[in-house]
DNA sequence: TCCATATTTCCACGATTATCGAATCATTGA
DNA sequence: TCAATGATTCGATAATCGTGGAAATATGGA
């Protein structure tokens, strides 16, 4: 993963809505979510969901796919893997840098973030 | 760490210069770099360096003290566990989404990114 | 074909960001 | 105390971002 598309990736996930979006993505898992349901979901306008939507497709971080009249986004689980890898790889002075426990589980990292 | 912070982490790392310095400064471990050497290594100017560091240190990513005249600026490891640690227990599907490997270790990162 | 639904694109606006020279501040040494 | 050095703050400017209503674009069903 070079760094320009790095940056556009850390800068799609610095505003509170797209950081929203994307999780809720996350959560949603592979099938996704319609825009419209998405919308809803975080109250914000159509047209300013279709903004931020736009700004994530770009990043490379979601995906999107049409189901008749509706546009279902998900995540690019690949593309997160890809970009804590260089977080770590390049940020975190070489070594894992995530918690030093053992590989991350949702209880350690947890535990250590709280 | 929430949100807001991670945010305003994302945000200082979303910048060509900044992730620039930031590795700058993971590279240069604990000891850190003197501002005037920062700014000779990217080729930028004082003040626009000066900015990019305030953003970096308002973000909680560096910190900074002095030594006689010159102002010593470091990253900060915890920070950066901190904010990888985050991604993954809230943007991977709350799973370890770094290479499915046993821990991310340079090597078998480097092997996933590549 | 025509209408309703789901979404995007267009547009205008205010707010924030990045840049960098000049002026200022802090520290050291003579 | 004064000059020199290292760095920040100020100020102006251009560029980019976020917002949301209105108009345009797809798709599906009657």
């Amino acid at each position: 993963m070079e760094s320009e598309i790095v940056i556009r990736a850390l800068g799609a996930l610095a505003q509170e809505h797209r950081l929203a979006l994307f999780r809720l993505l996350v959560q949603a898992g592979p099938e996704g979510l319609a825009a419209g349901a998405i919308a809803e979901a975080l109250g914000v306008p159509a047209s300013s969901l279709s903004f931020h939507l736009a700004q994530l497709t770009n990043a490379g971080l979601i995906a999107q796919r049409r189901d008749g009249r509706s546009l279902i986004y998900s995540a690019d689980y690949g593309a997160m893997t890809a970009l804590v890898g260089f977080l770590m790889e390049n940020c975190c002075g070489g070594a894992a840098c995530a918690p030093a426990a053992g590989c991350a589980t949702e209880s350690n990292i947890e535990r250590k973030s709280a």
